[in-house]
RNA sequence: CGGGGCGUAGCGCAGCCUGGUAGCGCAUCUGUUUUGGGAACAGAGGGUCGCAGGUUCGAAUCCUGCCGCCCCGACCA
């Protein structure tokens, strides 16, 4: 008689199967893409709206957020170019609990003072926990107890997590929830010029991080808040909607990191960066000085309003004198470690870029965090020859690494168009029998709404191209 | 927490003042005709009227309490 319950036998049936075919969701006709035609009435500004009637996210209580398929998309693509940009700079990810225990926080006494906006939680036991806000007790207990030596400096480590903060009143969707996604990174260093070289990489890894996304954030002289140091810059994108008041020098404005080389182990390189875009005045309300503002020409000065996407700090050795993280100095003391923290808002990033780019019609996603990178419109579904050329445009993009949208549901091209307009895809490749019969295609910018005929194979070439990709 | 507003079908809303068969638009489903920028017609399904209590022969409607959500202010990635 065969054993049929062998294991060796049940491991041949391995994941590897290529009898499995990949089912796709990327076709729009099995997709999750509830999108709505009117505009939700709770909804008090632009990228709110959109992310709502873009079927992104779906509120599940005040300020807390499902993240719907698209708004996931979105979301990990923003997340998978900070982790990139982080360990550019030799950072290193790792991740910590959303729930921590209160006796870390009493330690660093900031369990009162951070007062209630902090979530407190008692578990079953009655031990007091709560929903961590921020993370500078925790990482510093985890490196108090592995690291004891200065020769294990300089090091920065990071993760991307879910915080709450218990806001008075969450609102503007994901720019103001109670829970939100953020990174947030820690630095160790013996001296405090090490740190501060750390605050100044750091800068640099902000600056091309936001630059990767569409994005330009200035950073401004920031006030330091409950977190407490030093040195803080916040780093803001203009945009009507956005909370904070600034002044700035229009200069500010004019700099750009982009592809310039930069070693991030260069104390002089990262310094300069630093220095250069922090010349100009740039400062939010709360550290605003007047008669320095006066001192920048008139023509050049600004106020307008900000989203704050990031914040870095130099704090010195505020915790780790409070909670005994010293190594050893290598002369025979102890020395507490000088430490800095450094956070961007990963879920705010969303409604952020959403604010600085979009038209009436809907989103304008940036090509960097496109949750899909261009899509296929099939006008005439059914069509045999539509849908062929359709198909072959599918597979051919996916096999060069790239993802389409295809909208192979039989509906007008009205509503096609209507929707891949509001879920902002920067490309599309608009299939129809009209244009087949000349054996071309349409290669349409949401940006600009530029369209262009030309053979699929260009198409696909094009869109390849400018993903840098096949 | 102070002030204001709202909870009625998946979404957007009317009905409430003056109690008496729960409605409209969009969406969904079926069928037909359509198809190059949110189609037309015909039909169908879908409701603890936020929850609890009270008044009444009778409550979506009036009264009381509670809950939730939104907006303005003081706080914040």
């Amino acid at each position: 008689m065969r054993d049929m319950t062998c294991p060796a036998r049940l491991a041949l049936v391995s994941t590897q199967n290529p009898v499995l075919k990949p089912r796709s969701p990327m076709r729009l006709s099995r997709y999750f893409l509830p999108v709505l035609k009117e505009i939700p009435s709770e909804a008090q500004i632009v990228s709110h709206r959109l992310m709502l009637r873009a079927g992104m996210i779906k509120q599940a209580s005040a300020g807390i957020y499902s993240w719907l398929p698209l708004g996931y998309k979105v979301l990990k693509k923003i997340e998978d170019i900070v982790h990139e940009e982080q360990q550019r700079a030799g950072h290193i990810p790792m991740l910590m609990p959303t729930l921590q225990s209160a006796d870390l926080w009493r330690e660093s006494g900031r369990y009162d003072a951070y007062g209630p906006e902090m979530l407190r939680i008692t578990d079953r036991h009655g031990r007091d926990m709560l929903y961590g806000p921020t993370n500078e007790e925790m990482i510093t207990d985890i490196f108090k107890g592995a690291v004891g030596s200065y020769k294990d400096l300089p090091l920065t480590l990071y993760h991307i997590q879910w915080k709450f903060r218990d806001e008075i009143r969450p609102r503007f969707g994901v720019m103001r929830g109670r829970e939100f996604l953020m990174k947030d990174g820690y630095n160790f260093d013996l001296t405090k010029e090490d740190a501060l070289h750390a605050y100044n990489r750091h800068l640099v890894t902000y600056l091309r991080t936001y630059e990767r996304m569409g994005l330009q954030a200035i950073p401004m002289r920031a006030d330091s808040g409950p977190i407490g140091g030093d040195d803080t810059h916040e780093f803001l994108v203009l945009a009507d909607t956005g909370e904070s008041e600034v002044f700035y020098d229009c200069e500010i404005a004019d700099l750009k990191f982009g592809d310039r080389a930069i070693d991030y182990d260069s104390v002089e390189q990262c310094a300069a960066i630093l220095a250069e875009f922090t010349s100009r005045y740039a400062r939010t309300d709360e550290t605003h000085n007047a008669v320095e503002f006066e001192k920048v020409p008139e023509a050049r000065r600004r106020s307008a309003r900000g989203i704050e996407v990031g914040q870095i700090f130099y704090f010195g050795t505020k915790y780790s004198d409070a909670l005994g993280a010293s190594v050893d100095d290598g002369k025979g003391g102890k020395a507490p470690v000088h430490m800095g923290s450094h956070g961007i808002g990963v879920s705010r990033l969303l409604g952020a870029i959403i604010e600085a780019s979009h038209d009436d019609r809907g989103i304008i996603w940036p090509e960097g965090v496109t949750p899909f990178h261009c899509g296929i419109v099939n006008l005439r579904q059914g069509d045999a020859d539509c849908d062929a050329a359709c198909e072959g445009l599918y597979l051919a993009l996916t096999a060069n690494g790239l993802e389409p949208l295809y909208d192979d549901r039989d509906e007008r091209a009205g509503g096609k168009f209507a929707t891949m307009d509001l879920i902002g895809l920067p490309w599309r490749i608009t299939v129809g029998p009209r244009g087949l019969k000349n054996g071309v295609v349409e290669v349409t910018s949401r940006r600009t709404g530029e369209s262009e005929e030309m053979p699929p194979e260009d198409a696909l070439a094009r869109i390849a191209r400018i993903y840098g990709k096949g």
